[in-house]
DNA sequence: CATGATAACCGCCATG
DNA sequence: TGCATGGCGGTTATCA
């Protein structure tokens, strides 16, 4: 965490801010998934450090207290910076007025250095300006003031977690896990990222928006309209299935189906059949060594035009610029310094 | 990069 | 009247 840390190839830096009364299990998902990612010789992959403004301890929203390990300077040498959010039992001017100094402090690092937020904990960066003119969600429950309150944010209350680039935002509470391991997965690749997630106990990738976890005014039948019809899809990635066949599979007509859909799962078919088509493409770049042509064709997206323009949307690489970066080539050594973790592109969601 | 065929998407509206 | 359904058709996206 000093200057000389540019002397050794440093880790990921990802600092943690507690403000008061911050929710316990938010703050905690960073250091445990990120602190889960390991190179196969076993040293972490990334720093994990938690700060509060004073570097004093900090009451959590339960009825425990945290030790933080620094106060806000060391997010001038972090490379990610982690908002959870805090101050339940505060109104919204007291949550203003304790969340100033970061507030500050995110509108001065260093430039590149990548911000995300947990939950609610997007209001601080919305307040740092971060999120004007970009996409960015919150919890679901809080949207509307969210949209309300800071008009310049394309807010996205159906997403679990929103990438733009440098500035990251995530839905209520677990979806925090979403936004870390998809973090992971850009910075080492979907493999580093599986394995985080088999040690966490947790899906490596969830399907669809926070939409499907809204409660309903109507009691929802507790299994999936559209599940069969997914699982039956991603058997077989590698054929074309028109949706009419996905919406017979339903026992549905083509337009209750593809409303159905966008209701369970946030997304339109023809987006999440891509996403799990890019997903496969990735596995198969990572862990094969298939020519690039025959990868398009098993993960469904024809040719190798198709798979390098899919890839780029993802990611904002190509095809063999991901292999040569995540590999199983370059599995021994470490990613991060074949690729400068903020080297991607902007990434919608 | 351009292009045209095809499929997907989604607002709209009638129906039950 | 409220609500889900499903067909229609204009627009958009995809892909060879």
């Amino acid at each position: 965490m000093r200057k000389d840390q540019a002397m050794c190839p440093a880790k990921h830096i990802v600092a943690v801010v507690a403000l008061p009364g911050v929710y316990a299990f938010e703050m905690s998902i960073p250091g445990r998934l990120f602190g889960a990612a390991a190179t196969p010789d076993g040293r972490a992959r990334y720093d994990v450090i938690t700060c509060s403004v004073d570097g004093r301890p900090v009451v959590t929203s339960a009825d425990f207290a945290v030790v933080v390990g620094n106060d806000l300077s060391v997010l001038a040498s972090a490379d990610t910076v982690i908002v959870p959010p805090f101050g339940a039992t505060l109104s919204a001017e007291e949550r203003g007025e304790m969340s100033d100094a970061v507030v500050v402090a995110l509108r001065d690092l260093r430039p590149g250095t990548r911000v995300a937020s947990i939950c609610t904990g997007a209001d601080v960066l919305a307040r740092a300006g971060l999120l004007n003119n970009r996409r960015a969600t919150t919890h679901w429950r809080n949207v509307d003031d969210f949209q309300r309150d800071y008009p310049a944010v394309q807010v996205d209350g159906d997403v679990l977690y929103v990438d733009a680039g440098d500035v990251l935002t995530s839905a209520g509470a677990a979806a925090g896990i979403d936004l870390c391991l998809h973090m992971i997965r850009h910075d080492f690749g979907a493999d580093v990222a599986n394995t985080v997630a088999r040690l966490c106990v947790v899906p490596p990738h969830r399907d669809g928006g926070q939409a499907q976890y809204i409660a309903r005014p109507v009691p929802r039948v507790d299994y999936s309209l559209t599940g069969t019809a997914r699982e039956f899809a991603l058997e077989n990635l590698d054929r074309h299935i028109p949706l009419t066949v996905w919406a017979d599979r339903a026992s549905m007509s083509l337009r209750t189906f593809t409303r159905t859909f966008r209701n369970e799962v946030g997304c339109s078919p023809g987006k999440w059949i891509t996403q799990q088509r890019v997903d496969l493409a990735r596995r198969l770049l990572e862990t094969t060594d298939l020519p690039i042509d025959q990868v398009a064709a098993r993960c469904g997206l024809g040719t190798a035009a198709s798979l390098r323009l899919h890839l780029k949307a993802a990611v904002g690489v190509s095809p063999s610029a991901y292999r040569r970066t995540f590999g199983i080539k370059n599995r021994l050594s470490t990613p991060a310094d074949a690729s400068p973790s903020h080297s991607f592109g902007a990434v919608g969601n």
